[in-house]
DNA sequence: GTCGAAGTACGATAGATTTCGAACAAAAGG
DNA sequence: CCTTTTGTTCGAAATCTATCGTACTTCGAC
């Protein structure tokens, strides 16, 4: 059974729930911490694929990793892996499919409140 | 200014943040957690003021308590005593002016999500 | 004034969550 | 092979969350 099941690259391979596994409160969680709205925000604002790094978050490397974890886990994200980077980019597609309008509301809410508390 | 007032007000007040002190991560908070939801869809289903016990939610009443302070506390709902029952709405006016179209996206998502799980 | 209905307050508890640092692993390039 | 870059894994700690039961308060009705 292992002959060459491994798919693209190497062995590292990254958990993605399918599109009907994901729920609307995951979603929401995610999308409710402060460090991860950011992200999410920089990844809709560039539109493609990011590496983990560019993010200059002010927390530590595996407090990094968490994060882009628990948005994949819950649907937010894809991940690949990209030589020794990994990329991240928005499951624009499949949200936008399962809760129409509701990412857009929550990147325009955020744009506002961050206009409004001066941190364009 | 107190010609007529709330009628029996007495000495219970409920403290509320104005507008401005609403952050859009609270919100997104409060509504990711499935009793809550539920709370928020109930309300926004009957469109006007509900007392609390016309949910009949599946947890203790100190439980239930705790979840419409939480959906208070953030800035989703408004509540004020009415006799013994304690009554709540939504704060559909404040949260559309700062986050236009999010409680849309996020009701409209919910009842979707709930059809496609058969929970119509 | 007493009683029931509707909630609140107060711990308490079990489980998440966020955060860290140190040690490890894989790929790219010399 | 060795090093650098990039990110993971593994505890561990501090905090937060959802939940409960019991005792208490407040209001309206009798």
């Amino acid at each position: 059974m292992q002959s060459q099941t491994r798919p693209s690259s190497s062995g590292r391979t990254l958990e993605h729930p399918a599109p009907d596994e994901i729920r609307l409160e995951s979603v929401l969680h995610a999308l409710s911490d402060p460090m991860r709205l950011q992200i999410v925000r920089t990844l809709a604002g560039d539109g493609g694929e990011l590496s983990c790094s560019v993010f200059e978050l002010p927390v530590s490397k595996s407090t990094t990793t968490h994060h882009f974890r628990v948005l994949r886990e819950n649907g937010v994200i894809q991940q690949f892996y990209r030589g020794t980077a990994k990329m991240s980019l928005l499951r624009r597609g499949d949200l936008e499919g399962l809760f129409p309008g509701l990412l857009d509301a929550v990147l325009a809410s955020a744009t506002r409140q961050a206009e409004r508390l001066g941190d364009g």
